[in-house]
DNA sequence: CGTTATCTTGATACGCCTCAACGCAGGTGG
DNA sequence: CCACCTGCGTTGAGGCGTATCAAGATAACG
């Protein structure tokens, strides 16, 4: 069985629809080097045309904004399954940095690739439409977060976030889960200081709403902070209904005769 | 001549490659029927299945999130000549609602034509994914303004951003332009309350930094502005240097022979 | 075993929200 | 024409939430 490794973005775009043996070898082919990275490596710098989008195949990575003042924000974070760079392919310098927060891997899927992808394999390229939308939902429930919660939401709103993306990535996994950020880091991503986010958690700790042995944090009271902040799991289910049907190469432009194929 | 009412999309994707006879057809058709909405007409509901894309044709549209304490929250302004739903095309329920901010026209593009766009004109795919990988950028803006900066700070942004990117529109105008949003509507986009956003503005105009005669601001003082809160307008290329080349509907898999066709 | 990051806790300051009240314009019906 | 209403802008007084500052304790690390 050489199924076991299979190819990381497979695996991942396989949850949304059953790729055909075309599609995966394409794939496969695509993301066959991988480049171990250690924590703290620099991805994509400030201002750097991008390589191409890339496949996160283990450890975290996040988004960072280096702010006038000093300190830096972190505006996304990437789990291990997920897709970087599809937001620095529109404009020809990156905006912001992307850095290994753990060590890790990432598979790069060249730009020169992405011509290929969408002159063959058009269902791919909508499986890239739809995974960039879903970043702007989760972007769009960032700002969301930023902009009109209190500190003790926000914290707890990022907790849930993380915990429900991370069950999507590693499939069953229950409150407890590990957090390789620092507290200050924490801060960072949801707009607090250190400070702050340690009282918090703290309160949480004293309150019996959280267990944390770094680095791994446990929610006691997920059901009840779930009801409190509202809080959706927007990233459960992909629509496909739009998508083209997969093509054998030759054949062209099967145009209406698409139909959904998610399982 | 009958290029001067030429599809908007088409006006708006020729910025950024030159498109062919074939690809412009194809767009114009897509978009032939356009709707006139009224101010306050909802184009997404929430949980809405999305209907395709649209092309905001006049007029402004907004997305709200509705949150439980009942005060709504402008997450995304969408001007004229922009592309709308691409964030909703993901997942099969709409997270937030889109309604017209003002009297305008969108021209929707039917989800069941983006099959056909994505077999046969594989460069209109690369320019989708492209604007919505720009949309993922203003979305971190907005998330690293509402994150990292004072109220002042945040206000200040907010005009910067949406006079340049007015000007992106319509092109060339100068450091006057509308804004129909109330103070209230202007708090919910950058967080904060109606009446400190009523003092800030009050207090730009008496150090003359802004001239207001509603519903047109005037930025007196952009350049030091912009200085300030290190304001970068990221909207102005996009890299289309990825992108596969036009192909006659014929041709198939010209892969590799890729060339950038910007202007 | 020193050195440095990270966490912890308290005291204090201040930015922005809240509440409350009023002005002003536009619209509606009498 | 006026009386009323409703939405938006304006202004002030007061309070709360979170940042800031300072200092120590603990943990990570060579």
């Amino acid at each position: 069985m050489d199924h076991n490794h299979q190819s990381c973005l497979v695996s991942r775009l396989s949850q949304f629809v059953s790729l055909t043996e075309d599609e995966r070898n394409f794939l496969a082919e695509m993301e066959k080097n991988e480049i171990a990275c250690r924590k703290g490596r620099p991805i994509v710098g400030l201002g750097d045309v991008t390589e191409g989008i890339m496949v996160l195949k283990s450890g975290w990575a996040v988004v960072k904004a280096d702010n006038p003042d000093g300190r830096s924000q972190i505006l996304r974070i990437y789990l291990p399954g997920e897709i970087i760079g599809l937001a620095e392919l529109g404009s020809s310098h990156a905006s912001h940095r992307i850095v290994m927060q753990t060590d890790g891997a990432i598979c790069p899927f060249p730009r020169k690739g992405l011509a290929p992808l969408l002159n063959d394999h058009p269902r791919l390229a909508a499986l890239l439409i739809a995974v960039g939308s879903l970043d702007q939902i989760a972007l769009r429930y960032q700002a969301s977060c930023l902009g009109s919660m209190d500190a003790t939401q926000r914290l707890k709103f990022f907790l849930l976030q993380l915990r429900a993306r991370l069950e999507v990535a590693n499939v069953g996994l229950g409150n407890r889960f590990r957090v390789p950020l620092s507290q200050a880091e924490i801060g960072q991503a949801i707009g607090l200081t250190s400070i702050y986010v340690n009282k918090l958690l703290r309160s949480f700790m004293t309150s019996g709403e959280i267990e944390i042995e770094r680095p791994y944090f446990r929610l006691l009271a997920r059901k009840s902070w779930e009801a409190e902040v509202r809080f959706v799991n927007a990233f459960v289910d992909m629509d496909t209904s739009w998508f083209p049907a997969a093509v054998a190469p030759d054949q062209a432009s099967p145009a209406s005769s698409a139909e959904p194929q998610n399982d």
